[in-house]
DNA sequence: TAGTGGTCTAGACCACTAT
DNA sequence: TAGTGGTCTAGACCACTAT
C-alpha cells in the first residue's frame, strides 16, 4: 500500500483544499468527526488518522471533547534578546494575556533546590501562571523562588513581569540564563488548562536564571503547545 | 471515564514496570503487538495507544513496520558551545556516526538563494548527512552552500566537520548563527533513512552560519527524532 | 438534553520485514 | 515463507461539552 492509497492521507489533502477554499480562520471549528466520516465515506477511526496526521503538520489542534480547531501562527520566541512575553507578544502583532494560576509558598523539591542552590526541603515559591494568545491558552509555567530572598513577593502583581518586578523591587538583575529545550509529555496539572489529553507531548523550556554574580535566582518550567512556539537563537 | 479506568493507560504503566523489571535495555526490541494484546487481555487497537502514550512520553520509540524499541539517552545539543557532532558524541561518551547521503550540484530554491543571499537560481551544493548514535539515525540534514564560493567542495570529505573544512581549505571561518528549532512533520525524504512513518513530527533545526563579515554563508536545515535531542542555550 | 470526542471490541487485508 | 506493523470496517458505550 503506497502513500497514495492510504485513505487518510487523501482525506488529509481533501481537508487542507477545502480549509483553504472556504478560508477557514485561525481557532475557527472544523465539522464533527461524525459529520467529516459521512462526507468522506469513511469510518470516524480513518477520520481521526487524518486529523491526527493534520494535527502533526500543525494545521489543526484539539481542544479535549471540544472538537478540531484551526492553528494560528507560532509565537517566535528569542531567548537571548531578552524579551518579556508581552514585550514579544506586542512586536508580533498578537494579543496576549496572562493569568496567574496559584502562587503560594511550597517545600522545595530535590531538582529545584538543587537548581536554586538551596538546601533540600527549604521553603520556596510556586508560582505558577498560565498564557494565552488570542484567547488560546498555549503555555503553562511553573515558577519557583526562594522565599528568604524575596520576601512578602506574593503581595506583588504577578502577573507582570517578573524580571522588571525583581529588579524593580528587590535590585536583583538577571544577568544570565540557561535554557533547556526538549519534546516532553505536559505535565498531568497541565493538561487542564492547556485542554489538551492527559500524556499528549509538547515542548518543554527549562530555564534557570542567574544574576550577574552567578547566583540562581529562578527557575521556570515551561509547557508550550507544540504548534504555538518557534525558538530563536542567535549566537556568537 | 476517569484517568485510572484507561485501558491503556494500565497497560502503558504495566509495560513500563515490565520494562524496569526485565531491565530492558536501550534499543532492545518490544514484544510484537499481537502478544501484547493476548497478555493484556485487549485488542491491538488499545495495546497501540499505551504504546503511542509511551512514545509521547519518550520511553519507546518505533521503527517503522519494525516494531518497538526502548529510546536510548537524548544528546545534548549546546549551539553556543560550537561544538561539531562528534565532539558532542565524544563528550557525552555515545557512539557517532555520519554517512553522507547524497552531494550533490542544484538550483537553489527561492527560500535557500535568500537566507544564502544568492540570486535566485543560483546553482548551489546540497548534501544530506545522516547522523547515527549507537546505530540509530536519529538526524537527517540538508546543508546547502554557495557553489562559487567553494569551488571542488564535492571532492572534500564531507562526512567530516563542514566547519573546519571551510576554515581550513576555504579560509572560511564561522562567527555567527542564527537558529530556529520548531516542532515540524519530518521530511518526506528523510522519513525512510530515519526509518518513522512519513507525516511523524519531530525537531526542526534551521541554522543560518554567518562569517564574520556577517554573510551567510552555510544554511542547514536538520530534522531530530523527537526523542534524541536535547538543546541547550546559555545566554549572557 | 442532544450531540460530541475518547475509548474499546472483534475482526480483516496488505505491504513489508525478518529469516 | 511466517509473522509483523499499518490501515480500515462497523459497530458500541460513556463522560463530557454545548445549549
Amino acid at each position: 500500500m503506497n502513500d497514495q492509497n492510504k485513505q487518510y492521507l487523501q482525506i488529509r489533502n481533501q481537508l487542507v483544499a477545502a480549509l483553504a477554499a472556504e478560508r477557514f480562520k485561525a481557532q475557527s471549528k472544523l465539522p464533527s468527526e461524525r459529520e467529516l466520516s459521512e462526507r468522506y465515506g469513511c469510518t470516524r477511526v480513518t477520520v481521526r488518522e487524518a486529523l491526527m496526521q493534520m494535527e502533526a503538520e500543525g494545521l489543526i489542534y484539539r481542544r479535549n471533547r471540544r472538537g478540531w480547531f484551526v492553528t494560528p501562527p507560532r509565537l517566535v520566541f528569542s531567548p537571548t534578546r531578552k524579551l518579556n512575553f508581552m514585550q514579544m507578544v506586542d512586536e508580533q502583532n498578537r494579543q496576549g494575556e496572562t493569568r496567574v494560576a496559584s502562587a503560594e509558598v511550597v517545600i522545595g523539591d530535590a531538582d529545584t533546590c538543587c537548581e536554586l542552590m538551596l538546601v533540600p526541603g527549604e521553603k520556596i515559591y510556586e508560582i505558577i501562571r498560565i498564557r494565552s494568545l488570542e484567547g488560546r491558552p498555549v503555555l503553562y509555567e511553573f515558577i519557583y523562588l526562594s522565599q528568604s530572598r524575596f520576601p512578602d513577593l506574593l503581595d506583588q502583581p504577578l502577573a507582570q513581569s517578573l524580571t522588571v518586578l525583581l529588579q524593580d523591587h528587590y535590585g536583583e538583575r538577571i544577568a544570565r540564563e540557561q535554557i533547556r529545550i526538549t519534546s516532553a509529555t505536559i505535565d498531568p496539572r497541565a493538561t487542564e488548562a492547556l485542554e489538551v489529553l492527559p500524556g499528549r507531548s509538547g515542548v518543554c523550556i527549562r530555564r534557570c536564571r542567574l544574576n550577574p554574580k552567578g547566583e540562581p535566582v529562578e527557575r521556570d518550567v515551561e509547557y508550550w503547545l507544540s504548534d504555538a512556539i518557534e525558538v530563536q537563537v542567535d549566537t556568537h
